[in-house]
DNA sequence: CGGTATCCTGTCGGATACTG
DNA sequence: CAGTATCCGACAGGATACCG
């Protein structure tokens, strides 16, 4: 790949230029990566469309505002569907878009990875930690 | 790491996580995709073995406190390696580590899912704002 | 050079209560 | 049912200054 120049597009001026620049990944990061989004998009892909409390009930410490906050963005992004029957009582159902299905090999390598090397990294702050506090030891 | 509270995944109170119930990817998240881990993760990998100056230049936006406290975390999980020469001037080079790079073929392929569909998420994004001002004009 | 030490704020997310 | 309305606390991260 190309060094310095190739990569991101030096499109947007701004302070969110830089890490972009640094890393075309950024911007996914922040669309598809925060505590909930994972998550919701996980169990959307899993269980397929389900209503609001549907989803509310498999992500067990979610909380309604943060639900419906989350799922708002989604939908801006386009990663999510949101279909409102004007029933009585109301019923809106929620599922993956195409865009949002298409990051579900992503997840997969994540998941893959996750199984393969989360040990790793609890090791790793292991070993940190005992160093660190021995090394605290010697002063 | 996790931003509020107990993060995707570890609140140890009751024993069972709900997100990760719902989402093996969440763990992974907190280690790997924060705001500055991915370019960092990103750079060092592009431009392999660098000092904190040199970083700090290819990130020009970062500070030298977050960039400390990412890279110490980084560490600790075993994603970074700090080499520290006890010379005058002091030289400290960070590299990525075995670990690290096996996030690699990750972030290649959401280099390209970024590629791909970063246009269509700002497209729906458009599309849901002008919606929206549509909506509450109605009113 | 390679960080620390402070101070400060924006935003995410939790808890609780209340409607159309 | 599907949210909305508030209040609140926690922490990542920014700005600035200083040190071995």
């Amino acid at each position: 790949m190309g060094s310095t120049g190739a990569m991101g597009s030096a499109t947007k001026q701004g302070g969110k230029v830089d890490s972009e620049l640094a890393c075309p990944v950024s911007p996914v990061v922040d669309i598809v990566f925060s505590r909930w989004t994972t998550p919701i998009l996980w169990t959307l892909h899993e269980f397929g469309r389900q209503r609001f409390v549907e989803l509310q009930r498999n992500i067990r410490t979610i909380t309604p505002k943060v639900l419906t906050q989350r799922l708002r963005q989604m939908e801006r992004d386009g990663l999510v569907v949101r279909t409102y029957h004007p029933e009585v009582p109301p019923r809106v159902e929620y599922e993956i878009s195409e865009l949002g299905r298409s990051l579900a090999p992503i997840f997969a390598h994540l998941a893959e990875w996750s199984a393969e090397n989360l040990r790793k990294v609890e090791r790793a702050r292991q070993e940190f930690d005992t160093a660190d506090e021995q090394a605290s030891a010697l002063r």
